[in-house]
DNA sequence: TAAGAAAATGACTGCCCAGTCATATTTTTG
DNA sequence: CAAAAATATGACTGGGCAGTCATTTTCTTA
């Protein structure tokens, strides 16, 4: 998505725009975010930015690519056929989360974020059918466990997916509320989001997550 | 909140911005909405409108308060009291809600969307606060119930009223993609929020709702 | 080292916004 | 009916934004 031009520079400069631009992704919607007050901020011309990138949404998807494809490394190497049932799989993920989060803690940030973008006007229609596809996936996940027969059959398997769904995009929220643990001021830092004694608070929200699912979606 | 200038106006002039007040607010976030746009529309001049209301955010408070003590009007009749257990009591709020989105539409729909108006940088702080009270009030129902010995002892209280807060106020999201139910549309055209055949698919999809947090909440 | 290619620049366009204020119009009142 | 009070007006301020483009600077290469 950037132009030859970008990849033609220092990759410590390339790495300096990504990492503010992460950041201004993180901080801001899409439609909030500014370009110019990024670049102001880092002493580049306007001019120059656009040798770099066709426009702003170019920009953001390039970002959207890269830390998506860096979290798939940690989360892919999980195998479902790897745990006996669904929520320790589930728990691991987080797990592996976690290290991405320390690892790459802007990247982390960004991603975090991203469900927020869906209320920018510019953008809505991309995340519309975007948040099509993740149902999709999810719906297939839940499906698998009821072939397994480990979760129940008498709820549509859709309405579980979106369950999961909404419960696993607001874990940031419920950590704030439940623990008082503000994960906004960590990403404003750009700090890990779950910061605190390597995602301690974190595992313990999900595994509270697991005890109420559980009751919600296990065959009884 | 509006200066006296506004109540001297005659009562189909406030209706009429009134009205298209909340279709703003309802259509976009806080920040995106945009007063000029709407003065246009009206043909009313900007100065105008500032003898009325100190602000925008005067303007938007005022909106919420109204809406709200309508609102209330419909739901505070249902009493906990009057019915066995929390779900029935649960569903016949819906019953009401959907009584004051057919006859006030326009504040239903301004009040749907006002969950969303957090993203909105310029009052975020005002919902953070708000947020908090919702939860505390949240918290202070499920206590309830758990003091009656309905509600399972094993979880924190305060976990399962953000489930509650969480679940229900994505009710619109679960019928888009449950039902295809474009809901976002309707109150684009100022329809009732639930438009379809007096609310049924909104009660079919609390049922679903209710079939699954019973398992995650009752006592078993 | 000179010419041509690549990259950097920032003033500029055209768009949007909330809020102000001096002036003009309308309404009230004595 | 005239003066005073209330209301209406819209050009204007100061701000922000994405994206453009003619020009300058830097780098490459022959």
């Amino acid at each position: 998505m950037p132009k030859e031009t970008f990849h033609n520079l220092p990759a410590s400069k390339q790495q300096k725009l990504v990492d503010r631009f992460l950041r201004e992704f993180s901080i801001h919607r899409y439609d909030d975010a500014s370009i110019s007050a990024v670049l102001k901020d880092l002493g580049i011309a306007k001019g120059s930015f656009y040798q770099y990138f066709e426009s702003k949404l170019a920009l953001f998807l390039y970002l959207q690519g890269i830390c998506g494809t860096q979290k798939a490394k940690y989360v892919m190497q999980v195998k479902r056929e790897d745990f006996p049932d669904f929520w320790q799989y589930f728990r691991k993920l987080y797990e592996e989360g976690i290290q991405f989060d320390q690892q790459h803690p802007l990247m982390s940030n960004f991603l975090h974020q991203i469900i927020h973008h869906i209320h920018s006007p510019t953008i809505k229609k991309l995340y519309d059918t975007w948040l099509d596809q993740i149902m999709a996936a999810l719906t297939a996940w839940v499906q698998h466990e009821v072939d397994l027969g480990l979760f129940r059959k008498d709820i549509a398997v859709k309405s579980m997916a979106f369950f999961l769904f909404k419960i696993t995009t607001s874990i940031m929220e419920y950590m704030r509320l439940i623990y008082g643990l503000e994960v906004e001021e960590n990403i404003k830092k750009g700090l890990p989001v779950y910061a605190d004694e390597n995602g301690a608070t974190l595992m313990k929200a999900v595994d509270e997550y697991i005890l109420l699912l559980q009751s919600t979606f296990d065959k009884q």
